[in-house]
RNA sequence: GCGCGAUUAGCUCAGUUGGUAGAGCAACUCAUUUACACUGAGAAGGUCGGGGGUUCAAGUCCCUCAUCGCGCACCA
């Protein structure tokens, strides 16, 4: 082993410039990257102004914009962050280098209730509980908790080479961030687009909290569906314990066989716990079809019910109380947990004589909390409500007046359908690890109010003001981000930045999250968010199934970095990768990179090692001019490439290049040209080589940053701008803000 | 129920405006001190899910069916 390292040592060191000892061993990411990110962090050129300053980007020129989708700040990455990292850096990387404005602003998520939940479950380990402490207190471990962790998502996203601008980095909780939101509820207040009411939530009875639709998620469940009697009709319900206070009975008008009954018609029956008087309703929301035609309804605890019982304006009676229990209308089931009451119900209906039948599998989908699956129980509560429709149209029209684009295209389409069918959205949840609502509710009237300074005391009314104590939903303030990282209100950054170039993000926030950012933009600044949005798929594992905790087959992309380097990980992560589509990503499909990147490495010394000591570049004979005008053609075609988003494309062509092409044909046919003794063609060749590399590294760059960076640093004197031996020196041009080749 | 996506080599997937089917990995044959074994050369492998249509020409456009995946909605 000693003795070849002499040897191929004083083999360069006779026929060549001076080559960093560095290149004579394979290419070791390990002691390369964090190295290669402090040169680049310090050289201050993530900071758009800093190129500018220091004359690298023109200040007239175009501006390039992403705003990074802020990972939670609780956590490590995961491999969709990975993912994610690597499309911004590759599209901030490319603009950069062609000479753009370009910014890219990093962020931290506190992500409320998924934050709040993490806490919990530490919380629970310990044996306390957060309905046991102070507000307070509770905040204040969490904000500590949530800060500690902050600092470990920031070190693996720079693991990652993400070339984002780190001084103006926000976390969703900063001061100026809260203040705006803040400001943002008042404005929608006064504006009469956000309003309070009584409307049905999703309650989650372990979590203590109402979710927004996009927090609960839809379970098959096979149960029983059970038909009662119910005075002259039958009913069937799969929630026998919701049916105390059913006094409605609910027919559609056009139903034949219950064309006796008239609308409001009382009839008197024995129900659960005795007589009750029942009032005829005719509504056309019933399904003849399904099950008897008949119903009763439940307006307090079922959206469909609720609606009727609001067309008709019908009584509306809580059945089921905040933590799942019945409430004294159940009579003698008072008290019980539903979980345990149907059975005891079911067995009184039995005895009564009221139970028909049951169909022992009936199948059907039940709304869970999306965090713990615990049955969302729907229930009426006094929230704060935007009203989307307004917002939700003017969203439409920027997508339909072509103002946004969507890669894959066919996302425009359910983005369109989102906002056609949108409903009004709660915003209130009742977690502590949060932006405060800034506002009052009346004791008396219950009526809210918006009370940013925290002054008003006494309703118009005469009854007394309460501080409302609950927090705004993630979605609320995150819908605002575009603006709220680039320092909204202030207008300084705005006004080059926003709207912003693309939106990068999972394919999944098409709902959650790229609509708000839509209709936020146009209502405070009337703007878009952003002209492109680009929505990557999952990262699956290798088999293409889903990672996730319980089949433990999630990975980890540092420990990958750690193996394979952050520029392997990175261009398997792109080739190949088609936006929307998911990616089975395998640990050989990276160390075929990784060989790449030590191939380029080997690449580089043998063309050093070609070059004599002292070496001027010529102009290229004719046979050369060929070899450099196809590699310029292929570059015209990966430049459209990125233009078109087409990455997966863009990596797998320079890849091919230069190991198909490069290495295998002009490096092989070029050996007998350099050990010739025709000079000129010698020279040719040699200036071919280098011209070639250093195209190759530039291509290659946005995909592979830390190995191309480095070698760029090795590469011998052109112009003054580079030394021979490597190393930085003053002045010396970093690849990162090179040009991109035309 | 409505919508979206997928179906191409053993596996994972590309295939941009229709113009002779591609890559990576795996497997196969050969090369063995080479810039690089984290290598090179070569060969093999596909009636592009089925059926129909448009066209001089279809993996690509249209219709239809099947299978898989995902999303949304209803669910008394």
């Amino acid at each position: 082993m000693q003795k070849d390292n002499t040897t191929s040592d004083t083999k360069m060191q006779q026929n060549s410039i001076g080559i960093d000892p560095k290149l004579l061993k394979p290419y070791d990411p390990k002691e390369t990257e964090d190295r290669i990110y402090k040169i680049w962090e310090e050289s201050g050129f993530f900071n758009p102004d800093v190129c500018i300053e220091k004359g690298v980007t023109d200040k007239d020129a175009k501006p390039f914009t992403i705003v990074m989708p802020p990972p939670n700040a609780n956590g490590r990455l995961h491999a969709g962050h990975a993912l994610f990292v690597t499309l911004e850096d590759i599209m901030t990387r490319y603009h950069r280098m062609k000479g753009e404005r370009t910014l890219w602003v990093p962020g931290a998520d506190h992500a409320g209730f998924e934050t709040q939940i993490v806490y919990e479950r530490k919380l629970e380990k310990e044996g306390r509980s957060r309905f046991d402490m102070k507000p307070e207190d509770l905040y204040k471990e969490i904000y500590d908790f949530t800060m500690d962790n902050k600092k470990f998502m920031e070190n693996d996203v720079r693991r990652l080479g993400a070339s984002c601008d780190w001084s103006r980095e926000k976390f969703t909780l900063d001061p100026d961030v809260v203040k705006t939101v803040q400001q943002t509820f008042d404005k929608m207040f006064k504006d009469d687009l956000i309003y309070r009411g009584d409307r049905i939530v999703n309650w989650c009875a372990k979590h203590q909290t109402s979710l927004s639709e996009v927090e609960t998620e839809f379970e098959e469940r096979t149960e029983p569906f059970y038909y009662l009697q119910y005075g002259p009709f039958v009913i069937s319900t799969s929630r026998p314990e919701t049916k105390f206070g059913d006094k409605y009975v609910t027919i559609h008008p056009l139903d034949k066989r219950y064309a006796e009954y008239k609308d409001g018609q009382k009839i008197d029956l024995e129900w659960i716990n005795g007589p009750i008087t029942a009032t005829v309703i005719k509504d056309e929301s019933v399904d003849m079809e399904f099950g008897t035609g008949v119903m009763t309804i439940t307006p307090w605890h079922d959206q469909v019910d609720f609606d009727i019982a609001e067309r008709h304006n019908l009584d509306k009676e809580q059945i089921i109380d905040w933590k799942g229990k019945l409430l004294p209308i159940a009579g003698e089931f008072e008290g019980i947990h539903i979980s345990k009451a149907r059975p005891m119900i079911i067995e009184k209906l039995k005895e009564k004589g009221l139970l028909v039948k049951i169909d022992e599998a009936y199948k059907h989908n039940v709304k869970v909390c999306f965090k713990c699956n615990t049955i969302i129980e729907p229930q009426i509560k006094d929230q704060w409500f935007v009203k989307m429709r307004p917002l939700a149209d003017r969203a439409l029209d920027a997508v339909n007046s072509g103002k946004i684009k969507f890669y894959p295209d066919n996302y425009e389409k359910i983005f369109r359908y989102w906002m056609t069918n949108t409903i009004d959205w709660n915003i209130s949840r009742q977690i502590i690890w949060g932006i405060p609502i800034p506002a009052k509710i009346c004791n008396l009237c219950k009526k809210g109010f918006s009370d940013l300074k925290d002054e008003m005391t006494v309703c118009p009314c005469g009854g007394e003001l309460r501080k409302d104590t609950d927090t705004f939903d993630t979605w609320f303030s995150s819908g605002q981000w575009t603006l709220l990282s680039l320092g909204y209100p202030d207008t300084k950054d705005l006004d080059i930045y926003h709207p912003t170039s693309v939106m990068e993000t999972g394919r999944d926030l098409i709902f959650k999250w790229i609509p708000r950012m839509v209709i936020f933009a146009l209502y405070l600044r009337d703007e878009v968010a952003f002209n492109n949005v680009y929505l990557h798929g999952l990262v699956n594992d290798e088999k293409g199934e889903k990672m996730s905790k319980s089949k433990g087959n999630v990975v980890n992309p540092i420990e990958l970095v750690d193996i394979f380097g952050t520029d392997a990980l990175r261009i398997a992560l792109v080739v190949g990768n088609t936006p929307g589509m998911d990616l089975a990503l395998s640990r050989d499909r990276i160390k075929g990179y990784k060989n790449f990147a030590n191939k380029l490495w080997n690449i580089t010394r043998f063309v050093f090692s070609s070059l004599p000591e002292q070496f001027k570049k010529s102009a290229l004979n004719t046979q050369d001019a060929e070899i450099m005008e196809k590699f310029d053609i292929e570059i015209k075609d990966i430049t459209s490439d990125m233009e078109e988003f087409r990455f997966y494309l863009a990596a797998e062509k320079i890849y091919h290049y230069i190991w198909h092409t490069f290495a295998d044909e002009i490096i092989e046919n070029s050996k007998p040209v350099l050990m010739g003794s025709d000079e000129e063609s010698k020279t040719s060749r040699q200036t071919l080589l280098l011209e070639i590399l250093e195209k190759s590294l530039k291509i290659l760059h946005p995909f592979m940053p830390f190995v191309t960076e480095e070698i760029w640093s090795m590469m011998p004197v052109r112009n003054a701008t580079h030394n021979v031996a490597g190393g930085p020196v003053e002045n010396k041009k970093l690849l990162m803000v090179e040009k991109w080749p035309k």
